[in-house]
DNA sequence: TACTTTTACACAATCGATTACGCTAAATTC
DNA sequence: GAATTTAGCGTAATCGATTGTGTAAAAGTA
């Protein structure tokens, strides 16, 4: 017993499949369907428990109604509630969301647009590991609407909606250096051509030389993004026996802090006072460990929905604008970004 | 300029849409076509840049190669990692996730699963937050394949994949209650119709038993689901208020567990001198809050790994068997079930 | 030569829903 | 009573891919 169709409900009533048609989009009335004619289309319906075919009419109207989501890692809670967001709001205009991890893989990543594509998404949303646009280039091209969020590809000029990254590291490096910090690590993450990352190292870069410091390039070090608890260490333990031992750290994203966080506690050293630490990306752990860590905290939930929402705007108007949101990050001041800092805060509590 | 379809292949090279459908399959072969007329087709498919459309195969062959994932909160941690493994393993298997949060709304998502089968998705596999398993069972009547995770609708006898619950809480009780402690609160989440509260709750009660204690009720509190950050810190003055002042808490999730802490942090209450803690579910931040939260922990990978690889089978096969894994926990042993485990540890860490 | 088999391909139905177009019978108008 | 309108609905094409059936031509066989 196979499930009824349009075509069933049709033929029991011994009607068009036109008229029922008709009827179950709400356009009797305005296609002079008397209202018996429909009730007892609405009366069939029920009774075959007739459930519309979204596939059949995905393909005759020539859209599917979904969003494809392709971020590096859905279990990183940055893009979990990112995505957590993207569904709301799609929900709401009844959009629903295929995703997928690339797994910060370029190849991947392009073989999953393909898919995507293949699978007649009406758009994307997209935090892309790729290092030319090319493939985006082709989309814009053929007006397939998409957004990138987090990562920009700035010569691409196409919708992006991400945050202030260069300021987020400057106010970051700064607030270090006031606090008498100077070797501080520039933790970075692979690949790094990424804007983001490059965005942030400019902040870092800046924030040095508005200080009238020097950088020593030796500080600035690249975490394969792969395998960030076994690099980190051993990075770390380099940057700690090493001549010039640093005595903070600037790490780029919560992954790369929480394995810090972890070597610190295992090598016994102390929060702020042995080591200034400032995260790019704020999660909860880091109003909990001890001292609490200062962080550059991303505005996530408003990355997803202005992104859904771009989104849903080009969809239906077909235009190919060109959005570029940039949102404000916030700095929260914890107790990790140096002693002097960490000691007005102790005075200030009590 | 549309998007080209077989029918275009086949007219600009003069030969007949089943032709290049062949091909395209790689069947051509066996259809005995001419290795020349296969050359001929693959070139024009390069050249023309086409693509399949899924949709229009979906429809064909009354598969949608697509899985619906329906969890309550994506950005949950825990279903995050799931959902991750899960997409994994489908991947593998050139399926597609579709993935909903519930939001913990028993209508919300008995509207998701009909909007899942009309997207005609070959299976899903659900954290449900349904009281009585009514729609499942409409659903095993139908044979439509489908797993449940973490939460288990027993009297359903459907597939099934979770976790010993009752061992875990048994254990995080026990312990607690061997080091002395004895006033131990329990802090379940709302709905507490769900199989895993019940069974944790049983774990708890089983405790106190076979410990020969009595239960006192009024330790055991329901927390609002939705309203976790506001709830735990009313609930938790009153329980280190009143008479029978508790001295250690049994929490059932994480995210309870994270609001306990925050209220330790802010009324200054010493873990493990002040207050004994467990929670069930282990995150990050257990870790690196000092001192480190003891926790259940769950094998969340093997959860997701084992829902799709049911999953999978059953779509295969179209049998309706009837799987119900239930994984070991694990527990984790750090500083925060009493004072005499606590020093214990220091000690032995010396 | 006559018949059979194989090769290589085409035709048309099908999946389920949508929609431009057109038809019929009844009602209304002149 | 003829012409026109309109309410009410049906026909058939369409979306793109798959597949059972059909067939002409080439090759093989006796």
């Amino acid at each position: 017993m196979k499930k009824p169709s349009i075509k069933d409900i049709a033929d029991s009533l011994g009607v068009s499949k036109t008229l029922v048609s008709f009827v179950l989009n709400n356009r009797g009335d305005e296609n002079g369907i008397s209202k018996e004619t429909q009730r007892k289309v609405l009366e069939k319906v029920a009774q075959l428990k007739y459930h519309p075919n979204f596939i059949a009419r995905g393909l005759r109207l020539g859209r599917s109604h979904t969003i494809g989501l392709i971020v590096t890692d859905i279990s990183n809670i940055f893009y979990a509630r990112i995505a957590k967001r993207i569904e709301e709001v799609a929900a709401k205009h009844k959009y629903n969301l295929i995703y997928c991890s690339s797994g910060e893989d370029e190849f991947r990543e392009i073989e999953l647009i393909r898919m995507l594509r293949e699978r007649q998404v009406d758009g994307m949303i997209i935090s892309t590991t790729q290092k030319n646009g090319r493939i985006f280039s082709e989309l814009k091209k053929e007006h397939y609407p998409f957004v990138l969020i987090d990562r920009n590809l700035p010569k691409l000029k196409a919708n992006y909606c991400g945050v202030d990254n260069f300021s987020g590291a400057y106010t970051a490096t700064d607030k270090l250096i006031k606090n008498g910090l100077s070797k501080i690590a520039l933790l970075k993450i692979s690949p790094d051509y990424l804007s983001t990352i490059k965005n942030r190292e400019q902040g870092y870069r800046k924030a040095f030389k508005d200080n009238g410091l020097r950088i020593n390039n030796k500080l600035i070090r690249t975490i394969d993004c792969n395998n960030i608890k076994q690099e980190v260490p051993v990075v770390l333990q380099e940057l700690i026996s090493s001549n010039d031992r640093i005595d903070a750290i600037f790490s780029v994203n919560n992954s790369i802090t929480v394995a810090c966080l972890e070597f610190m506690y295992e090598n016994n050293i102390k929060i702020p006072d042995d080591m200034g630490l400032i995260s790019f990306d704020d999660i909860d752990l880091f109003s909990f460990s001890i001292p609490k860590i200062s962080a550059i905290a991303q505005p996530i939930e408003e990355i997803g929905e202005a992104a859904v929402t771009i989104l849903l705007e080009e969809m239906d108007s077909k235009t190919n604008n060109n959005h570029q949101v940039t949102l404000p990050v916030k700095f929260i001041q914890r107790g990790s970004c140096g002693t002097i800092v960490e000691k007005q805060i102790k005075l200030s509590n009590n």
